[in-house]
DNA sequence: CTGAAAATGTTAAATAGGCTACAGTTACAT
DNA sequence: ATGTAACTGTAGCCTATTTAACATTTTCAG
């Protein structure tokens, strides 16, 4: 069940049917809550999706690399579930519903990229919800794990508290198994970064 | 963030170009790992959904009433990442990935009903993950409360075991908070089988 | 009808991870 | 440059859940 989540969807060709907008970091491109027209085309840079629980607190459900989708949970005029913040600066394409479903019938191959992309952003979800049965060394791993797939390198951008906000662990616990991990040899740290030494670990552990 | 799970997509008009299936208690519509080819409508009867994580434990992801999709990940003929158990005897309409291309192409306001059900697929799997920032009460709460809502009613259809498989607690877990719940006369109990006494109560514990 | 399998009831012990609290460092804005 | 905010390091206590272990009851297939 390995989750690579840097599948290029090449909606390139079709981009100049979308609106360009730039963001900058800290900005939000939606929020939960609000009502939405459309969806969203990360061209560069990079943002995190996070969303409020029922108790208030608020999670991070995945980071959007450039060529994926954000927003199309409010494709049917419904409001966002969720909050875009950007982590990096960003270009970003909309594409309103209703233009969008024009384009469609125009560009019926387009239904496939949508779907594809659509789909992406289940199995993302999904793989969400299977962290949820993993002890918290696990859940680290697996999240470590697949930023490396995302970013092709081994420098963790992420500091522990977004560590935490993306397991649902708490900060301390990041922290205590990251030690641990430091003192293993498995991860290094430069100038508050971290740098994964021993990928394989990770892999192993959580069963890869 | 109310989560009823019962609107009905009206999929109706369109279930004439699927190809009709019947299905019988505890068969298999389609497997994780599988190579799928389209979708699945659900017209009569119930299916679960569930999940292999990677440490090879089963979870549910989410239980399917009529008039919903599932399947949808294999749209674009890659493999299920879920698998779908039927739980009632059920009628489904499987839709071929080429063929609802196709008839998209003749019916483009099949798009909006499509991608409705799929955002509505989203949100159910945003729940499942927020479920993880509860304790282990409101877990079964926000559960059997989206569970009454799915079913118009207050009999629980689902045994011990399986409310642990669908919120990540153990059976244990579950079985001490009926059991307490039971004593507070928010439950019943007859026949094994469980029935919500006070909605309100459990709708209080997540905030609702 | 019967035996095995599934579901439930119950207890006790072990522990992982939460919460609190505070101190030291680094980054950044004005 | 400097003060504030954000991030990290660390300890200790506490309790909610898990694990393990068993008994009892119900279901159901052959």
């Amino acid at each position: 069940m390995a989750t690579v989540y840097n599948h290029v969807f090449d909606w390139e060709a079709y981009l100049k049917f979308g609106m360009r907008r730039f963001f900058r970091k800290n900005e939000s491109i939606y929020s939960q809550g609000t009502c939405g027209e459309g969806f969203y085309y990360l061209n560069k840079g990079l943002v995190r999706i996070v969303t409020k629980t029922a108790s208030g607190k608020e999670r991070m459900l995945n980071i959007v690399i450039p060529h994926q989708l954000m927003g199309v949970q409010s494709l049917d005029q419904k409001t966002h579930f969720t909050t875009a913040i950007v982590v990096k600066d960003s270009v970003v394409y909309h594409f309103p519903a209703n233009e969008f479903r024009k384009l469609m019938v125009a560009h019926p191959e387009l239904f496939k990229l949508f779907s594809k992309s659509v789909i992406h952003k289940m199995k993302i979800l999904l793989d969400r919800i299977n962290l949820n049965a993993l002890t918290s060394e696990q859940k680290l791993a697996l999240l470590l794990h697949n930023i490396c797939d995302e970013f092709q390198n081994y420098e963790i951008p992420l500091c522990q508290h977004d560590l935490a906000s993306c397991t649902g662990l708490t900060r301390i616990t990041v922290y205590k198994v990251l030690k641990q991990w430091q003192e293993a040899g498995i991860l290094e740290v430069q100038k508050r970064k971290y740098y994964i030494k021993k990928p394989d670990f990770l892999r192993n552990l959580v069963g890869r």
